[in-house]
Formats: C-alpha cells, sequence, structure tokens
DNA sequence: TAAGATTGAGGTATCAATCTTG
DNA sequence: CAAGATTGATACCTCAATCTTA
C-alpha cells in the first residue's frame, strides 16, 4: 500500500456477512448474478484468455507481439496492400496517436514502412515490406495452429458456426464508435 | 515520424501489387482471410467494441471505469464479500503489481479497503466499503440496461443461449493461464 | 474550418526484483 | 525455498494540443 492507512486487522470469520439469498438482498446481491452480466463477463474473460495465450505463444514462436500481427493481418487484406494511418487505426480500435507510435515501433522493426500519398499529402500509407511480409507467413502458421488449439477445438462445429453468426451480427451495422 | 527516414513518395496506383487470387499467391494472401482468423477477429473486435461502448456509458453516468466495476463485481460475488489481492487478481487477469494499484485507486477513491487476514499474515482481504456497494448499486442498473442495449438486442433469443454456451466451453476446465 | 498525422502529458498495465511471512 | 504483496522500471495507450494540407 503506498500513502493509505494501515488495514484494520479482522478475524476470519467474525465478519456479519450479507448472505446472498435472492429474496431479502439489496439490488446489486441480486443483480451480480444477472445472466447477463455473467454473459458479457464469459466475453471479457473468453477475450483475455485467448489473447493472452495466443500472445505469448506469437511472442515466444515468432517473437512479436500480437498487435503486431493484427496490423499486418489488416495491410495484408486491404486493397492495394497499403491504408492510411487513419483507416489502420479505425481498423484495429486504435487511436490516432497510437498508430503512430505503433508504426514507429514495426517500422523501426523493420516490418513496416509509411509511404506518403501523391493525392492527398496530409494522409500517409503503411505498406509491409519484404520483411514484415516474411515475418507474417511465420506468424499465420503459428496463429493458426494456437487459434485451433485454444478457440476452436473445445467448441463443437455447432458451437463454432454459431459462435461466428453472434459475433458478426454484433460488428455488422453497428456504429463505428471511433477510438479517436 | 520521430526518427526514421522520410516515406518514400509513390504515385497513387504505379505499384505493382500482389493481387490476391488465392491460387497464385504466397502462403500469407490465402491465409489473412482464412475463417479461423476470421473468426478469432471477430471476437476481438466485439470485445474492443463492448467494452468501449459500456465502458464509456459508465463512466459517463457513474463516473467509474469498468475495471472498477468489475472489480467490484467479483468482490459481490465472493463467499464472505471478499477476496485477496492474489484471489482478485487471478479471477480479473490482472497481474499481482496491477492489482495492488487498482486497488491503491480504488481505496483512494472510497469504493473498497484492505482487511488484514488473520490466519494468514501474507495476504490481505479486499472487500467493498457502503459507498462501494452503493456505488455498484447505481452503476449495475446502467450497465445492465448498456448490455441490453449493445450486447443483447442484435441477437435472437437462439443467439444469445448459443453464444453463451460456446463462451462457457471457452473458460470452463481450461489451464488457468495465469497473469502474474 | 476540417481532416490527417504527430507530439507531449498522463494513466494503467506488465515484468522483474524485493520484502515479509509460511 | 515458496507464496503473497508491493515497488521501480518500462511499455503502450488515450487525450488534448499542434502542425500541415484540403
Amino acid at each position: 500500500m503506498s500513502d493509505s492507512a494501515a488495514p484494520a486487522v479482522v478475524e476470519d470469520a467474525d465478519r456479519d456477512v450479507e448472505v446472498p439469498s435472492p429474496e431479502t438482498c439489496t439490488a446489486w446481491a441480486r443483480d451480480v448474478n444477472d445472466e447477463r452480466l455473467l454473459l458479457m463477463g464469459l466475453l471479457i474473460e473468453s477475450h483475455a484468455r485467448l489473447t493472452r495465450v495466443l500472445g505469448n505463444e506469437l511472442e515466444a514462436s515468432v517473437g512479436v507481439p500480437l498487435t503486431w500481427f493484427i496490423v499486418m493481418v489488416h495491410l495484408a487484406r486491404s486493397e492495394r496492400g497499403r491504408l492510411t494511418m487513419s483507416q489502420l487505426g479505425t481498423e484495429i480500435s486504435v487511436t490516432s496517436g497510437g498508430i503512430t507510435r505503433l508504426v514507429d515501433r514495426m517500422t523501426e522493426a523493420g516490418l513496416v514502412e509509411r509511404e506518403s500519398c501523391a493525392s492527398d499529402r496530409r494522409a500517409i500509407y503503411v505498406a509491409l515490406t519484404p520483411q514484415g511480409e516474411a515475418t507474417l507467413e511465420r506468424a499465420m502458421a503459428e496463429h493458426l495452429a494456437g487459434i485451433d488449439r485454444h478457440l476452436l477445438a473445445p467448441l463443437t462445429e455447432d458451437d463454432r458456426a454459431s459462435l461466428a453468426i453472434a459475433l458478426r451480427k454484433l460488428n455488422d451495422g453497428q456504429d463505428p464508435v471511433c477510438p479517436g
């Protein structure tokens, strides 16, 4: 503890606690087990687990953070192999300032490069370097295998299909919710 | 750009780009649209969107970050209304050092308090204060309404059920994947 | 004026090292 | 020595302000 007062000492079982019997409790004691809250919690936990495991594996096998891999995938998917800083930021939910430094780090690592845009001199393109393409190819193999192990393996074919359907509905046709 | 060389100027459409025709391309050009990768991407995007929207709404209406709310929910759910620092960190996927400062901030805001553990003097309990309980109750109402709007509304009843089933399988009986 | 990108300031996480207790 | 919590160093993000160009 940095600067707060020392914690009060309590015996192990001497506190009268509000027992969570659903009928007589305060609102929060009922709602903490609300089905909707549990669903949101599952989504958060699943995301935390998967990004942690897949990120660790990717870092160990290819030496690349998961965020970098995601950037490379979005560049590789793009129409002409490049995106502006703004487009990239919108696609991966990172603010303008965050993208500037993220691309800085990846540029220093030799994975991407900036290219000026002739038709709009405010914009800057980002594109994969040859080294970036090679790294993406290696990372892709590891990552797909990781998804098989950690995301697909625990699910049946039906689970996978309906999960994809539900998540697609959560992302399609929603307000952009711009990060920056 | 901080210290890298100036970006090369290119005309708008004069770069010979590897067109993504699936048969003749490099491996990464095929795999970036792999179904498994798209599924993982959907999970990441859904999580980013929902935590951003719900976090913004919670911050605006109650003045509490989403992380604090999650901490309060886990404390309210716990057996005796308290968890050790370690238990809390494991439940919400935050490292030991991260939990120390997170609880510091929430203590300073008056929402939680530390309590020494008589039976194991290494451990420290965290529990909601009365103010924390009141804040949780207000935040809960806002948050459940937000979940209704942003997570449940776009889904059918079947979608919701199968989403819960799939996510539960991703979290139950998996390796703990400790953060710290 | 607005849009795109960058910068500086500040917040919060991780990691590794340390201290206390079992 | 191992486990629990804290601290210092560091990484990376957001926000607000600024600069350049449309």
